[in-house]
DNA sequence: TCTTGACCTTCCAGTCAGGGGAAGCCCTAT
DNA sequence: ATAGGGCTTCCCCTGACTGGAAGGTCAAGA
């Protein structure tokens, strides 16, 4: 298989794919002509990877996933401890996110939207950090 | 005031204040010794851009936002609009994140966690995208 | 056989929003 | 006079790619 090929069979731009070769994530055959040759067990990684990055691991986390998923000698708590880890930040973001969405929903709902300068949330953006808002 | 005071009144680190200047978000005076000078003016705009990019707002949304601020034939529906459209990516951001989130709490529930290798996380890695969780 | 076009290669630069740190000036207190 | 802290510019680093240029390779068609 050519990086194409796994490419369209892995959904993740050839770019990537060449990216992840370079910082060693894989480390795909080359055919006589200088093109990257892939077999399954790269496609395969390159499948794990694409998972694990959509589930929002970082390349790291991913490298340390793998690692663990080629070691038969891991313990599963290795794996769920990172995976706990990740959870945790996910959680953060989720809460600071949703933090934002509120004070924005607010400010928004409080600004009329017309032709007039009048604006609740510039004011905001302006004065704020006395008074709370909600 | 010098750089190191509004750092302080407004929370942002210096450099960070040095890199506005950069892009051009703020024109503080200079002192003959080549020191920034800010003054009440410079000071309450990076209030402003803090209080915006606390929200998420992106520097070129802040850049926007200050100019409609400083715009006394604003109309407020412009402000209203940008803020809108950043409520959605928020939201965007937020739905993606909670799903991610499910999925990682599933996986790790599922997972024992303890000194065997058998790890229902990296099953799902490694072939996924076939059964659906939950 | 030649050419066209799709595919592949490397390398360089840019993204976003700053952070780290070096080398060197300035100011104040002791 | 000297020590320290603060200020300046400068350049490189981050994560995880993405875009584009310049050029090699391959298969199909005229």
């Amino acid at each position: 298989m050519n990086i194409g090929d796994v490419a369209a069979l892995t959904g993740l731009p050839a770019k990537t794919i060449r990216y992840y070769e370079d910082i060693g994530l894989i480390t795909p055959q080359r055919d006589t002509n200088g093109y990257r040759r892939f077999g399954e067990s790269e496609a395969h990684k390159l499948g794990f990877i694409g998972r694990a990055r959509s589930l929002g691991f970082s390349i790291e986390e991913c490298r340390t996933l793998l690692a663990l998923y080629e070691d038969q000698n891991r313990a599963s708590a290795d794996v769920k401890r990172i995976a706990q880890g990740h959870l945790e930040l996910v959680d953060a973001k989720i809460a600071e996110s949703k933090a934002m969405r509120a004070t924005l929903g607010h400010l928004i709902d409080s600004c009329a939207g017309d032709h007039r300068p009048d604006c609740p949330i510039l004011e905001d953006l302006a004065l704020s950090a006395k008074e709370g808002h909600d």
